[in-house]
Parts: structure tokens; C-alpha cells; sequence
DNA sequence: CACTTGACCTGTCCGC
DNA sequence: TGCGGACAGGTCAAGT
């Protein structure tokens, strides 16, 4: 599951990788993934190279010569991945998580006059890579609707609970798995940070108190840098853009740990069903709010 | 509007 | 061993 630190890793390698490389050929197979006409495909992207690579929460975007951009979701088990000359292909001693390409789960195909080639893969088809004008990007309604970046200076405490104020009567789970309360967490870092700031999932907005959010605010923040510097989580399908995996879920502390002790308490770690998602926790480290105090 | 649930997909795992 | 069903969880549409 591509969360923001999993984005903002194949948004770096693909920056080192791709910029200035002339796309000669596209393919692809379903236009679920890939939805431009051949027209719009002919004139704005074929025979132009990429400039730069952006990210903003869980979305690539990919800006090109033509003043056009590839916009890119990997929802849950998209994976872009570069193959050359630059990066280690299947075999080599630092191995790949994945093997040949392209594969069954290939979606698009971007081949490079410089020799390389990109891959969109994506295993259950929720993900997108779609072709638009770079200058409309940010007005697009999905994009006009996501919360500030948690990485920024402008996301103080001030704007997290300001952000918060329209989500009061849901769980706090919820509440970080909304992109418009916050733009990049998903299930793995809602529950870090969860745990962190010894939240249980399923308190209620309102009734959490303050100093608890000022410690969910920071733990949001050092979780997400700690995992970018680990190249991300690879839970299940995630590689970067070299096919290799990121390390963060070696130092999870309670994400897929159900049945195993709180490395705090050494209570058993359980899994619940919270916001419609497995949910982890520690009872008895993550005090549960739902009745409202003073 | 706030909030919850189901649909979209496919591969994997678990129990019979 | 084969097979049905539950599960994985990002986002949107449709429901209350």
C-alpha cells in the first residue's frame, strides 16, 4: 500500500532516473489504467522527455517537455519501475523484488531512447496514470480537495486541529485516513502514529485531549521522515523504482504484529476492524477516548 | 453536510 | 490436492 512515504521514494528514484530521457514508445493494456487517446498520446507525450518529479499525498506527478504531465495513483499495488542501465535488473546480487519485465501485472510500458524502460505495474488494477495539461494538475477536483502535506512547516499543530474540526464525531482513525483532513497516511501510518501518541484508533475526535494530539501531531511527522528513510514499507507489493524493497516495516511497532507482545508493555498486540480497516493495537498502552472530559 | 458501507480488482491464505 | 470464502486497503459512489 503506497503511502506518502512510499510515494515520496519512487518520486526520488524516479527523479535520479528518468528525467531528461526521451519516451519513443508507450504501451498499454487496459484504459482503466491508462485512459488518453492515441491523439493526446501522439502529441504530448511521445517524442518528449520528463522535466521533473512531484508528489502531493499519494500522487505522482510527472511533469513533461510538452507542458503535459503524467498524473500517478498506485492505490493499493501500483508500482512504477525503471529497468537500464542505471538501475539493477532481475539477477543481479542486489535483487529485485520482482523478476522480469514486463509481466502478467504490467499495466504501461514507457520506453526511453536512451535505452531504459518504465513499467507501470499494478497487480489489482485500482491505480491510474493519466495524461493531463501540467498547469491544470492542481485544479483537478482530487486534488483540490487534499489536506495540507504533514511534511511541511505550514502543517503546525494549529492547522492539524483546524483540519480535525470537521471530522469531530468520527474516529480518530478515520479522521487520519481522510486525505482532506491530511493528504499522504494510509492504514500503516495511521496506526504507528496511533500507537505513538498512545491513541486508541477508535477514540472519538472530539474526546481526545489536546495533549494527546500535540503527541499525535509530532508523531505523524517523525514517522513518516523516519520512513522515507527507509525507503518506505514494503508490506506486501510496494518496491521503488529500482524493484527493490523499503525497510520501515522491520521497525513497525505494532502494524502486523497482531498476537505478538507490545514492545512497550509485552501485552499482546490485538487487530480489530476500525474505519473499515485492520486495525492494530496495544490496549493497554493506547487509552481509548469516547466520552467527551470537561 | 457528516459519516458509514460497499464496489472496484486479483492474489494469497485458511479451513474443509 | 482442490475449492470456496475471507482478506488485503485507497478512493469514490451511494446510502443513512
Amino acid at each position: 500500500m503506497p503511502e506518502l512515504p512510499e510515494v515520496e521514494t519512487v518520486r526520488a528514484g524516479l527523479s535520479r532516473l528518468i528525467i531528461g530521457k526521451n519516451i519513443i514508445s508507450v504501451d498499454f493494456d487496459t484504459p482503466k489504467s491508462f485512459p488518453n487517446t492515441q491523439t493526446d498520446i501522439d502529441a504530448f507525450l511521445l517524442n518528449t522527455h520528463f522535466i521533473s518529479a512531484r508528489r502531493r499525498g499519494k500522487v505522482l506527478m510527472l511533469d513533461l517537455s510538452s507542458g503535459y504531465s503524467l498524473m500517478i495513483h498506485l492505490k493499493m499495488t501500483g508500482q512504477l519501475v525503471y529497468r537500464g542501465e542505471e538501475s539493477f535488473g532481475a539477477g543481479h546480487p542486489n535483487d529485485s523484488l520482482i523478476g522480469e519485465l514486463p509481466d502478467k501485472s504490467t499495466r504501461v510500458t514507457l520506453k526511453f531512447a536512451q535505452g531504459g524502460v518504465l513499467f507501470f505495474n499494478d497487480q489489482r488494477k485500482f491505480g491510474w496514470a493519466r495524461l493531463l495539461p501540467t498547469a491544470i494538475i492542481s485544479k483537478e477536483p482530487f486534488m483540490m480537495k487534499l489536506g495540507p502535506e504533514p511534511l511541511e512547516d505550514s502543517f503546525t499543530y494549529d492547522r492539524f486541529i483546524s483540519q480535525l474540526k470537521r471530522r469531530q464525531n468520527t474516529t480518530i482513525k478515520a479522521a487520519l485516513l481522510d486525505q482532506t483532513v491530511l493528504a499522504g497516511i494510509g492504514n500503516i501510518y495511521a496506526d504507528e502514529s496511533l500507537f505513538a501518541a498512545k491513541i486508541h484508533p477508535q477514540s472519538i475526535v472530539k474526546c481526545v485531549p489536546q495533549a494527546k494530539l500535540r503527541l499525535l501531531h509530532s508523531a505523524i511527522k517523525e514517522i513518516l521522515l523516519f520512513s522515507i528513510e527507509k525507503g518506505g514499507s514494503t508490506d506486501r507489493n510496494y518496491v521503488n523504482a529500482e524493484g527493490k524493497r523499503g525497510s520501515y516495516i522491520d521497525f513497525a511497532k505494532v502494524f502486523r504484529k497482531e498476537n505478538m507482545p507490545c514492545p512497550v508493555c509485552q501485552h499482546e498486540i490485538i487487530k480489530l476492524r476500525v474505519a473499515g480497516r485492520g486495525t492494530h493495537v496495544c490496549k493497554y498502552c493506547q487509552k481509548l477516548y469516547k466520552e467527551k472530559i470537561k
